[in-house]
DNA sequence: CCGGATATCCCCTGAATTGGTGATTGTTTC
DNA sequence: GAAACAATCACCAATTCAGGGGATATCCGG
């Protein structure tokens, strides 16, 4: 299993390499302060997980990782940073990293991410997991989409499939004006006035 | 550390109150075969974490979380079971549950899961994290929205915001029909063919 | 039995959207 | 230098929507 480490303080990226290569089942296949050719140097040496910070001379960790994964989509990255904010967190993620860990992780912990990386999985510091799930949990506000009965509710879904009146009307077996009647409705009790802004509320308050 | 077990299966609902009462740091306060009376017993314990199945007689894990999160929102729990599809993960976690750990899972990561969960944290098993992270990061189409110019793009945003084309014309500064050409070129290259499908599929792709 | 909520239907009007078929001006690319 | 693309603008016809009136029928709780 083949590691690479981009972390520009001296210090820490000591403490990694010789963590890595007294961990037994790794191999240190490259160790840089900067993020200067990047692409080369990973294909290069083209590593199972690559472990990225975020501050670095030359681009970021976070613009770092989406260039690794649209090149190499195969290799994992696991960030490791002193950030704990949303922003950096998602941003991280969503360009493609598979773990994010703090720097205070404990060694054997650090190992422990990087095998599950390379397996696949996921690997995030707890009090990220957190706020991954924060995000993801984002609680409907109470009462704006329980107040929609059973017939609304599904009406709005048609709506987010994309559908018109007259599709919903033949779909459900009701007619036109009925349709017509529960969408009215829909976005009185949504307070919104027209399909697109019922269908991003509805996506983004998740009732799809 | 007080922890309450919800757990059917006899063996293993014995192993893992072995487990609590040997751990040094945690009190087993229940355990429990069914979600009968959920709420008086856990008015009744009041436990930390909450170790909670999914199939259970009553009803069932995922309900249960959500009571228990609705009435005692400082109790943490944490699902154990056997399932690992997305809808039975996300069911959970948006009914508040703050860990999510398979049954094969290692006795002491079980434990770190507790303490994780208790601590505020969050814990999943690396398949769980990663099926998060997967939902989070919902892959655009590679090249369904990277063909998108960036004005099309900051269109897209703008329908996405429920604007009509006449006020993005005027936040824009062209004129109606250039907004009206450039959404009939989004609409091409999404295959949709109305507001409502555009801004579905950019809100799911994560145009947001 | 009444009021309220829900579901169903109808009409009308003005505004907005959609789908064609153009055209012009740059820029980039081969 | 031609071809391809992006961004801008225009006109027209058909369709769809949004908001404003109404009207029944049912069911449910008090």
């Amino acid at each position: 299993m083949k590691i690479a480490i981009f972390e520009d303080n001296q210090k820490f990226r000591e403490s990694l390499e010789f963590l890595i290569v007294t961990s037994g089942d790794m191999e240190l296949c490259g160790s840089f302060e900067d993020t200067n050719r990047l692409l080369q140097r990973i294909e290069a040496l083209m590593p199972d997980v690559v472990l990225m910070d975020i501050h670095l001379p030359g681009k970021n960790g976070i613009d770092a990782v989406k260039e690794i994964k649209e090149h190499f989509p195969a290799i994992n990255v696991c960030m490791q940073t002193v950030f704990e904010d949303d922003d950096k967190i998602f941003a991280s993620l969503c360009n493609g990293a598979s773990g994010y860990i703090l720097k205070n992780t404990a060694p054997e912990k650090v190992l422990q991410a990087i095998r599950e990386v390379a397996d696949g999985g996921s690997f995030f510091t707890p009090s990220v997991a957190r706020r991954v799930l924060n995000n993801f949990q984002q609680q409907p506000h109470p009462g704006e989409f329980t107040q929609l009965t059973d017939r609304e509710r599904e009406i709005l879904k048609f709506l987010v499939e994309g559908m018109s009146y007259k599709i919903i009307a033949d779909k459900t077996f009701i007619s036109y004006e009925t349709v017509h009647s529960h969408i009215k409705k829909i976005y009185e009790k949504l307070h919104v006035n027209s399909k697109s802004e019922a269908v991003a509320k509805a996506i983004k308050r998740r009732l799809v």
